[in-house]
DNA sequence: TTGTAAGCGTTATCAT
DNA sequence: ATGATAACGCTTACAA
C-alpha cells in the first residue's frame, strides 16, 4: 500500500519538530526565502539531513496550482526522429527542472483529440504536440484553454505557439541538391494524395518548385504515396515504382526512414547508389549517417527546435510570453553522404 | 498563472452543486460505487457534461498516496533499443492507465544514483530501471523502499524483481551461429574489460564457451572494447582491429548498434560483409531488417520484457505480489537475414 | 442511498 | 524573522 512508496515518511511537520520551528518556517528554508536566520536554515538543513526528508511534490502540485511536468504528444518512440526529439525534449527541460510526461498518439486522429483534452491536461502545466493526423480542418481543435506549444506542418495560423520549419525551402533544396547531380528522373516517397496541408504536402510542393525552376516536367508516377513514413512503407513505395517499371535516377525520401526503406527496396532490385539513383533522406537522423550506403539528408535542427519549444511553453505557463502566438521558423541544411555521390 | 492551466475552473463541488447532491455523491459516481440511485447518477454525469468537469488528478493523488504514474529510467532514448523498449513500456502501461514518466540517465553513475533518490521518485508508485554504470558492487543501493524492477544484467542477487535474459545462453547461441558458417575468427566488439558482472561480460562468456567448446582457442586480441555502445563506438573499435591487421572472418557485435557501426568500418576498409566477415548484432531492432546487407541478431523479446516489468511492477505497487524478488528470464532467438548469408 | 467532516502535505496570508 | 491557520480538490470513515 501507500505505506511502501515513501523513501521515508518523513513530512514538513516532522522536520519542523525536530528543527524545533515550524513548518512555514521548513517550507522556507525549502523555498529559499531570503530573510532566515542562518542559525535557524541551518537547523532546518541538519533535521532535513537527519529525517531524509524530500517535499512531497504532489501536494505541492496541489497547493501551487502547477505541477511542474509538461506533456510531449508524439505519434511514436519507435520513430527515430521522434525518439531523437524527445531525447532532446527531456534533456532541455530538465534544464530547469522541468519533468516530460510522454504521450503516443500513433498519428491516430481520435488519440490525438483525445491527447487534447486527456486527463493527462490536468497533470501537466502545459504541452508540446506533434500532431500527424488533425490538420487544418481541426484548427478549432487547437484552440485550448492550457498553454501549448505545436510542432510541425499540419496547423497554420492557429492560436497557439508554433515552432515549424520552412519545409517548402528544404524541399525544394533537397530536390535542388538531386538536380545539381545531373538527376532529372526523381521520385518523391511518402507522398500523401488527398492531402491540402500538412509535411508531406508542403515538401512535395518544395520538389516540384524545383522541378518546375528547373525547367522539368512532373512525371505524376514519380510522386508516390506512403501512408506512414516508416521503413517499411518506404520500402513498399519503392518497389511498386520499381515493378510498374517507372524509369527513376533519384529518390527524395519525406523523411530518413522512408528514404532508407527505398534504399533496401533498391537494393533488393539490383540499383546501384548513388551511381543508378541517388538518394536524399529528410530528418539527419543518427542512422543516415551509419547506412550503407551513408544518407543524404535534410539536416531539420532538432537541438533549435527543442530548445525553441521548451523555452516558449515555459514562458507561457509563467506568463511572461505575449499574448498573440508567435510563429518561429527553424533553420535546416543539407547534408551531403555517399547516397548523392557526396 | 494557475488560472491559465484548467480546461475547466470546475471542481467537485461546483459538480455537486449544480446537482444538487453532495460532494461524496459526485466522487461515488466518479469512482464506479454501486449503490446509487440511477437518477442521481444521471443528474450528477449531466452536471459533469455540463461543467466539462475533470477530476483532478494532483488531488485525487494526494488523498490516495498513489499517482498512477511509474517512473522508467533508462540510459537515453537516442539508443534505438531504448527507444522500442520505452513506446513498448509506455503502451502496456496505458492498458491499466498507468502513465510513465521517462528519466534519461546517460549510463553516468551519478545519474543513475539519483534516479533512485531523486524527488520524482515521490512523484511515481514504482520505478522500472535500466542501469548501465551500477553494478553489482552497488547491490545496496538497489535496497529502496518503493517498488521497482530491475532490467538487465548489472545486479543478480538484489532484492528486487528482475527481469532478465539469458545472455550467456543468448550469446553462446550468436556465436554457434557463426562457426555453424564456418567462421573461426570471430571478433567480438563492444567488450568491457575491467568490468566482472554486467551485460558484455556475460556477453563475452557466452562467446568463450561457444569457441571452447568448439575447441578454439580465444585470440585476446579479437575481443574488442567499445565502451558506450552506439555506432560510433562500434565503428572506433572494428576501425582499429583492421587497422591492427587483425585477421577476422566474423564479428560479433554486443549489440546491433556497435554491429551496425563495425559494419560502416569494414565498408570503408572494402571487406564485403557476410562473403569475407560475417557479422551478428544483439537487440534485432527494426533497423536491422533494413541495414545493408540486413543485419543478422539477437531477438530478446521486447514485448515480453516489457509486459512482465509493468505487471510484475504493478503487483508490486498494489501489494499482489510475493514477498520474496522475483527473477524472469526472458526468451530469446537468432534472426538470421544477409549479414550472415541467411 | 447519501451527507458531513477530517485529512493528505504543501504553500500563502496575515499576524506578531 | 517566524508562527498559526486556512486553503488546494479530492477520498473516505462515520453518520444519518
Amino acid at each position: 500500500m501507500g505505506a511502501a512508496r515513501r523513501s521515508s515518511g518523513a513530512t514538513m511537520h516532522d522536520v519542523a519538530q525536530l528543527a524545533g520551528v515550524s513548518v512555514k518556517t521548513v517550507s522556507n528554508v525549502i523555498n529559499g526565502y531570503p530573510h532566515i536566520r542562518p542559525a535557524t536554515k541551518e537547523r532546518v538543513e541538519d533535521a532535513i539531513g537527519v529525517l531524509g526528508y524530500r517535499v512531497n511534490i504532489t501536494a505541492r502540485s496541489l497547493r501551487r496550482g502547477r505541477t511542474g511536468m509538461i506533456g510531449l504528444a508524439l505519434p511514436e518512440l519507435g520513430l527515430p526522429y521522434f525518439a531523437e526529439l524527445a531525447e532532446t525534449i527531456i534533456r532541455v527541460a530538465e534544464e530547469t527542472g522541468t519533468l516530460v510526461l510522454i504521450e503516443q498518439t500513433n498519428a491516430s486522429r481520435d488519440r490525438e483529440i483525445e491527447a487534447l483534452g486527456s486527463r493527462v491536461r490536468h497533470l501537466t502545466d502545459g504541452l508540446i504536440f506533434s500532431p500527424l493526423a488533425l490538420g487544418q480542418e481541426d484548427v478549432g481543435l487547437f484552440d485550448v484553454d492550457f498553454p501549448m506549444v505545436l510542432l510541425g506542418e499540419r496547423v497554420f495560423g492557429g492560436p497557439t505557439d508554433h515552432v515549424t520549419m520552412d519545409n517548402v525551402a528544404a524541399a525544394r533544396a533537397a530536390t535542388e541538391h538531386l538536380l545539381a547531380r545531373g538527376r532529372r528522373r526523381i521520385a518523391v516517397i511518402g507522398a500523401h494524395p488527398g492531402e491540402r496541408v500538412g509535411t508531406a504536402a508542403l515538401r512535395v510542393q518544395g520538389y516540384r518548385e524545383a522541378m518546375a525552376a528547373a525547367g522539368l516536367p512532373v512525371d505524376e508516377r514519380l510522386v508516390a504515396e506512403a501512408g506512414a513514413w516508416h521503413r517499411s512503407t518506404g520500402d513498399a513505395a519503392m518497389t511498386r515504382l520499381l515493378d510498374d517499371g517507372v524509369e527513376i535516377d533519384a529518390v527524395f525520401g519525406l523523411n530518413d526512414a522512408v528514404a532508407l526503406g527505398a534504399m533496401h527496396a533498391l537494393r533488393l532490385h539490383g540499383r546501384s547508389i548513388p551511381d543508378d539513383v541517388a538518394v536524399i533522406g529528410f530528418d539527419d537522423i543518427e542512422e543516415a549517417a551509419y547506412s550503407a550506403p551513408t544518407l543524404s539528408s535534410v539536416a531539420p535542427g532538432a537541438e533549435q527546435i527543442a530548445r525553441t519549444a521548451v523555452e516558449y511553453l515555459l514562458q507561457r505557463i509563467e506568463g511572461t510570453a505575449p499574448d498573440q502566438a508567435r510563429q518561429v521558423v527553424t533553420d535546416f541544411s543539407i547534408v551531403t553522404r555517399q547516397s548523392t555521390g557526396g
